[in-house]
DNA sequence: AATGGTACCAACCGCGGAACC
DNA sequence: CGGTTCCGCGGTTGGTACCAT
């Protein structure tokens, strides 16, 4: 089911991943978040490509990520949504919680995309869509489409609050009975019109303005992300690049960084423009703390 | 039991846009 | 302001599991 772990050219491993590249992944990110995915396996000592790393975390390893079976309901939304928007799979990922766009996507190609049309219209019935912006009913925007369009997705995005969509969800998903809780985290999307959580690092695309508590609704508010975490017994507690600073000005680590406090610059930035062995860095930050 | 076809899904890749220098 | 780097999106692929013959 998984590609064969190989290494290409460059040295990067390719391929599956293992369960120990999985807990590295999961322990740097808990510990430091992921302020730069290009320098994130280096320090986190991972023979992979950044983009491999993002990936792996998006797709897999972040908190309440949900796998298995979609529930009617995820489904019934996955239609009325791309009936509207078409292929904008991050844009459903943004919609529903624990999952990610690409099993968003895998779901509709492999269950959702033979389904009779009769079904679509039958949520399209159900759950009337509001006209868009520019953009008349029965023109499904479509990624292949030309730049009008494309500007019209643009203008969309751009609204924080999306009435329609928001009605969608809750329609269906108030009618189930057996859905987790829907209701807080579309409540906070529908009241909110901008809540990124200050000091958090966890970043997103400007187009879609997920939330740290969109992706993640069932956590309270300002938990993995916004609020230091406690990790384990060979942890620290971190909450923002102020600690590290903290740390650093008091650390051995300190005296090679002097020029890093007043500049505010990620805890990677600072060792990498120091230029010592950043793949010793995982293993020295664990011994240190 | 062996073989071939298909379904499924994790992972890769190319591209466009934003951010940075 | 142009070039470079990085990030994220969406399409595609590789490989295993499962089913039919």
């Amino acid at each position: 089911m998984v590609r064969a772990p190989r290494i290409d050219q460059f040295g990067m491993k390719k391929g599956a991943w293992s369960e120990d590249e999985d807990n590295k992944l999961r322990s740097f990110i808990a510990k430091y978040g992921h302020k730069n995915w290009c320098e994130l396996p280096k320090l986190a000592g991972l023979s992979r490509c950044g983009r491999s790393c993002r990936l792996r975390w998006m797709n897999y390893l972040r908190p309440n990520i949900k796998h298995g079976n979609f529930t009617k309901q995820e489904e019934d939304v996955i239609i009325g949504l791309h009936n509207k928007f078409g292929n904008k799979w991050s844009l459903m990922a943004a919609r529903l919680p624990g999952r990610s766009d690409n099993e968003i996507k895998n779901h509709w190609h492999t269950h959702l995309k033979n389904q009779p049309a009769v079904r679509n219209d039958e949520i399209s019935t159900a759950f009337p869509i509001e006209e868009e912006v520019g953009k008349p009913d029965d023109e499904p925007i479509n990624s292949n489409k030309t730049t009008t369009e494309g500007c019209s997705m643009k203008i969309i995005s751009n609204l924080n609050i999306q009435v329609d969509e928001v009605g969608i969800l809750l329609a269906v998903l108030s009618s189930s009975s057996d859905h987790e809780s829907p209701s807080s985290s579309l409540t906070s999307k529908s009241s909110s019109s901008s809540c990124l959580s200050n000091g958090s690092d966890y970043v997103v695309s400007s187009h879609h303005h997920a939330t740290p508590h969109d992706q993640f609704p069932d956590e309270p508010a300002g938990s993995f992300w916004t609020e230091p975490f406690l990790l384990d017994s060979e942890s620290i507690i971190v909450s923002s690049i102020s600690d590290y600073t903290d740390m650093f000005s008091s650390s051995p680590l300190g005296s090679m960084t002097n020029n890093f406090i007043p500049q505010q610059v990620s805890i990677q930035d600072s060792i990498m423009a120091d230029g010592s062995d950043v793949l010793s860095w995982s293993s020295t930050m664990d011994s240190y703390f």
